[in-house]
This record gives C-alpha cells, sequence and structure tokens, in this order.
RNA sequence: GCGGGUGUAGUUCAAUGGUAGAACAUCAGCUUCCCAAGCUGAAUACGAGGGUUCGAUUCCCUUCACCCGCUCCA
C-alpha cells in the first residue's frame, strides 16, 4: 500500500487534516476531521472500555496472576514544574546538546572541553606524548599512540569508544595525512584527530569526554515546551506542557488510595494530551508534537511484579490483535537487557510495520515498561539517579539532593499483613495518535467489485473492525420515490440513538455502497420494494459484499450482533 | 540539523511571461428496483511574502509545508 494514497484518502473523506492548513500548515500538528474524530474517539473509548470501565475486578483475567482494581484519572496538562525536575525531563532537555554516539552519553556542548581537562583519558595522552592542554604545537609521536591505544590499561580502559582504541590503523593514517597538510595543531584538535576514523567522510569529531567516542554536532534540546503561568513573563513563572501522561498519575497515587478504598493492585487510566518538541516531525502524524496518549501506572508488589509485567505486556498485544492488527506486521518486542535501564527488569514495545517505514522496520505503538519503584520514590525522596545501583537520591556539588522530592509519603501499607512498602509499577503506555494511524494504514485496502455492466472496476475500502468504525450503518432508500425514502428516514431515525448512522438517499445505490467504503462504514441497509410489502430490509457487509435480509424490527440487534463478534 | 525533490480545484494531473484546462469527486435537477451508469447545469485552484517586469502561476530571492536519504528519537 502506498502512504500517499491513504494520506488522499484521509484527506479526501475527512479523516485527517495538515493543522492550520489555510496558513501553510504547522509541522508536527495534525488535525482530526469529521470522520477521524469518531475513529480517534471509538480507539480511545475502546481503551478505556476494554481496560477500565468495562474490567471485571472480580474474576482472576486469564494470565493474570490475580484480581486488580482499575481505576481513571484526568489530570491537568500544566503542572508543578517540580514534577518534571524529579522525574528527570528537565535535565535532559535544556540548552545546547552533544551526546556520543558510542555511550549515548548527553553533554552540554559549552561544557564539553571543560570537562575533557578534567578527562583521565585526555590528560593520559597529554602525558605520553610529553603535552598538556595548553600546549600549541605537538611531536605526534604514532608509535606511542599506538602503544598507548592497544594498552589494557591505556586507551582499551580509558577511552573505549575513542575512534583511535577502536580503529587505530584508519585512525592514525588519517591524522598522518592532516598532519602533513596542516604541520602544526594545539592539543584539543589532536584529540579530536584520534576521536575521528576517517576525515574525509565525517569532518572532525570531537570526543566524548566519558569514553572517548564520538559526539554529534551541538544541538538544541528543547523536548518541552515552555509556558508561562501568570500575567508576568518571568523565569520564576515558567512551567511546562506535560511531555507524558505519567508523571500525572504518580503524583496523585496517595490521593487516589486516599479516595478510592482500592487495594494494591491496581491500576490508574489515564487518556490525554502531551507535547514534544520532536526534533524530526516526520510520516504523517507518526511524530506528531501534540499527540494523545493512553497510559495506565500498574502498582503491584515488588514480588510479584514479573508476573503482572509479562501479564500486561500479553494483554496488550492481545488489545491490538482483537481491533484488527492481526497480521504479521504487528510485532511484540522484547527489550535487550543491555537496552533497559538497570533499574528496569523488562521492557518491550508493541510494534507496527508502518508503510512508510523501510522493509523489515518497526514503529512503535506502545511501551510496557517495568519501572519499579523508581518514579514513585523520585517524587517521594527527590530524584534519583538513574545510573546507582541500587538506587539512590541525586545529589549536587553541596551533597542536597540536585532536585527536592514532594517528602510525601509514597508508601502503601498491606492492611492484612501490615507491611509497608513502595510499590512496583508496571506502566502499559501507549499513543492513541498512533494506535489510529496504524489502524487506517492495516483497513486500506484496494480490491476489485463489478459496476451495473458486471465489470469489474477498483474498489478502495476502509476495513476498520466494526468497533472503530466512524460510521456503524448507513442507510439508504434504493430509490427516492415509492414511499422508500420514508421507511429509510423511520430506520434511521430509530437507530441514531443506538448507533452512530448516516442517510443518503442521492444519486445511484452503487455510488452510495462505494462512498461508504471508503469511509469504513461496516453496514449499508437498503430500503427496496419489498420492503414496503414485509418490512424486511437487506443488510449489505462492506467486506464480504454479501446482502442479507433481516426485519425491520431485527436490524438493531442485527447490528449489534455484528460489531460484537 | 544536513542534502535532494515537490507545491496548480476536494483528489490526481496538464498547460502558459499576457483570459489557467481535464478526469474523478462535490452540489442541483432529470432518470434509475442493488454495487463509482446516463443526460443537463453549477461551484471550486496557481502554498505564503518580496523582487525583476508594462504585465509573474511561470524568472529570481526568502519563507512555509510535504516527500526521499542521512542524523536524531527522552
Amino acid at each position: 500500500m502506498e502512504m500517499e494514497k491513504l494520506v488522499s484518502l484521509c484527506k479526501r473523506r475527512g479523516f485527517l487534516f495538515q493543522s492550520s492548513e489555510i496558513y501553510g500548515g504547522l509541522n508536527g500538528f495534525w488535525d482530526y476531521g469529521p470522520l477521524g474524530v469518531e475513529l480517534k474517539r471509538n480507539v480511545k473509548e475502546a481503551w478505556w472500555r476494554d481496560m477500565v470501565s468495562g474490567h471485571d475486578d472480580l474474576s482472576v483475567l486469564p494470565g493474570a496472576p490475580d484480581s486488580y482494581e482499575m481505576t481513571g484519572l484526568d489530570c491537568t496538562i500544566i503542572m508543578h514544574p517540580q514534577v518534571w525536575k524529579c522525574s528527570g525531563h528537565y535535565d535532559l532537555f535544556a540548552d545546547m546538546m552533544q551526546s556520543c554516539r558510542q555511550c549515548k552519553k548527553l553533554f552540554r556542548a559549552d561544557h564539553v572541553w571543560g570537562l575533557m581537562r578534567e578527562t583521565e583519558w585526555a590528560n593520559a595522552i597529554a602525558e605520553t606524548l610529553a603535552s598538556n592542554f595548553d600546549a600549541e604545537q605537538i611531536e605526534v609521536d604514532a608509535e606511542k599512540l599506538a602503544k598507548w591505544a592497544k594498552d589494557r590499561k591505556g586507551g582499551r580502559r580509558l577511552a573505549p569508544g575513542l575512534a583511535l582504541v577502536r580503529h587505530p590503523e584508519n585512525t592514525l593514517a588519517s591524522l598522518q595525512q592532516s598532519l602533513a597538510e596542516m604541520k602544526a595543531d594545539s592539543f584539543p584538535v589532536l584529540l579530536q584527530h584520534l576521536a575521528t576514523e576517517d576525515k574525509k567522510t565525517s569532518g572532525l569529531l570531537t570526543p566524548c569526554p566519558e569514553c572517548g567516542g564520538d559526539l554529534t554536532e551541538p544541538r538544541e534540546f528543547n523536548l518541552m515546551f515552555e509556558t508561562i503561568v501568570g500575567a508576568l513573563k518571568d523565569e520564576s513563572n515558567k512551567a511546562f506542557l506535560r511531555p507524558e501522561t505519567a508523571q500525572g498519575i504518580f503524583v496523585n497515587f496517595k490521593n487516589v488510595l486516599d479516595s478510592t478504598r482500592v487495594k494494591i493492585p491496581f491500576g490508574i487510566a489515564q487518556v490525554g494530551k502531551s507535547f514534544r518538541n520532536e526534533i524530526t516531525p516526520r510520516n504523517f502524524t507518526f511524530r506528531s508534537r501534540e499527540f494523545e496518549q493512553m497510559e495506565i501506572e500498574f502498582f503491584c508488589h515488588p514480588d510479584s511484579s514479573q508476573s503482572w509485567y509479562k501479564y500486561w505486556r500479553d494483554r496488550r498485544m492481545q488489545w491490538y490483535q482483537d481491533l484488527g492488527l492481526a497480521g504479521e506486521r504487528l510485532i511484540l518486542r522484547e527489550h535487550d537487557p543491555d537496552e533497559l535501564s538497570h533499574y528496569s527488569t523488562g521492557t518491550a514495545d508493541i510494534e507496527y510495520a508502518f508503510p512508510f517505514l523501510p522493509a523489515g522496520e518497526y514503529g512503535e505503538l506502545e511501551g510496557i515498561a517495568h519501572r519499579g519503584d523508581f518514579d514513585l520514590r523520585s517524587h517521594m525522596e527527590g530524584k534519583l539517579d538513574e545510573k546507582s545501583d541500587p538506587l539512590v537520591v541525586q545529589l549536587d556539588e553541596h551533597g542536597k539532593p540536585k532536585y527536592r522530592g514532594s517528602g510525601k509519603d509514597l508508601t502503601y501499607r498491606d492492611e492484612l499483613t501490615n507491611e509497608r512498602y513502595i510499590p512496583h509499577v508496571i506502566e502499559p503506555s501507549a499513543g492513541a495518535d498512533r494506535a489510529t494511524l496504524a489502524f487506517l494504514c492495516e483497513a486500506y485496502r484496494e480490491d476489485s467489485a463489478p459496476d451495473d455492466k458486471g465489470n469489474l472496476q477498483t474498489r478502495t475500502v476502509m476495513s476498520l473492525h466494526p468497533r472503530l468504525a466512524p460510521v456503524k450503518a448507513a442507510v439508504f432508500p434504493l430509490v427516492k420515490k415509492d414511499g422508500m425514502p420514508e421507511v429509510a428516514k423511520d430506520i434511521y431515525r430509530a437507530l441514531k440513538p443506538k448507533f452512530s448512522v448516516s442517510y443518503d438517499e442521492k444519486g445511484a445505490v452503487g455510488r452510495r455502497y462505494r462512498r461508504q467504503d471508503e469511509a469504513g462504514t461496516p453496514f449499508c441497509i437498503t430500503v427496496d420494494g419489498d420492503s414496503l410489502i414485509d418490512r424486511t430490509v437487506t443488510i449489505r457487509d462492506r467486506d464480504t459484499l454479501e446482502q442479507t435480509r433481516v426485519r425491520i424490527d431485527d436490524i438493531e440487534s442485527e447490528i449489534e450482533n455484528r460489531i460484537q463478534s
């Protein structure tokens, strides 16, 4: 399926428009049209019904370790700025940053060379060459450098990411070629050469102060959209639009406990807008800057968190499959251990092979993460250092917490055992827009159907699951005369309070069927000559084109049954 | 963020330094007893800003958006 066809259908039929289109559009922002809003609402409502309001908390569901409760929440988009400091979002995304392509560490661009002076491996090189940071001209001894690079106690240990260590021959060859052209170099420039395997293709790279790997160009990381609370524009009342809904759940954990009598294990669900100032929004709505999330934070006892993690991973996968993403384009990908934060004992992504991705690549629809007690404890004690093991509060240069937590007690007391503990958290975090896009991609189909002369014509169909379809049924009089419109209108009025239905009497009936096919309407009800005599109508199935006759009085239950099946 | 490409009607495409066309879709009417039929009629477009020019949709610059590749993706 070509993506352009889907994009143009979405525009043509009113699923998706570019935001602010009459002004030329705005990168990374998309609007849902009349059909799109129904589709997306249905996705969110299916999620809420299946996960929250329709949840059976009395039974032990298949695959679950125990019965559990589910409850909901709807919190604000703008929260206390401290929330984002403790969550870790604030630190990661401000100022000009460079990240290391080898060890992935992020640095403020203006700190890199300052850090380098303190760096063990950089000083070791200075020592090897009997030079220093302020040297204007360096005596380069390739032999000594090569020896240091291969030394287990030298380069191998101190700067595993450095090009000189990873590919000594190439790097030294590249260096010597440059020296022949330039003669003299300062020490920092020499370090850059040592981080560059092939200057011709990559340009001169800056080494990572940590591991010696090559850094990306300095980039501004403004992940979070900023705003001002209050009338005066002032640094002190700066606030952020949330980049995820999850933190609102964590900071309300105690409120929910105190107000609802829920007992662990239980989950809190939330659907809502989030905002990320993406560096490269692309691929239709896949990476939008304003998007909607459907998140659950599931709180459980540390001892049982592993089995709850597995339960949620499989449950969420099944949900997408039940709603039509049943084929090989949907995969569950368990993260490798080295991809995980060390405090996480498991993370899985549910991914879909979107048509705009290269063959064999998948895009994330949902991540299910085991987050341990990281979030609750951060909001309690102060931001935890993700690299510490066991997790401890991250301190500033004065030995105080870098970001103070709330100081509130977010532990849970088991009333039966009297045990007090910080719950562990399983986080199934789904993208509503990404799910909607995946359903649209999966639904798009072209097949052949005969026209009135029996010639095969291309037919474009959106084979959406009936639960998701924006319009459940369309009601037509076969022709616009002989009392058929009146009967059809009565049927339409009778169905309207129950389902989303549409009425159409214009033009040939075949055209009306095709129009509904493009909108994804699963059923078309047609009033014909016989209807006036025996009060029956035909129901036409979008996917099979089959028509069956049912009594007018049975239409509602017939549609109800077909949507459920 | 870098490089390349593309912006004309709702959609898909033409043409042009001097009145911008088509197909499909849309709307109105006629016709029509089951899958985009037919006939008649109607409405609708040069992404935005600036420059060159008597005159710019066309040439130039800037900008915005989209597509492809690289980069990135908490």
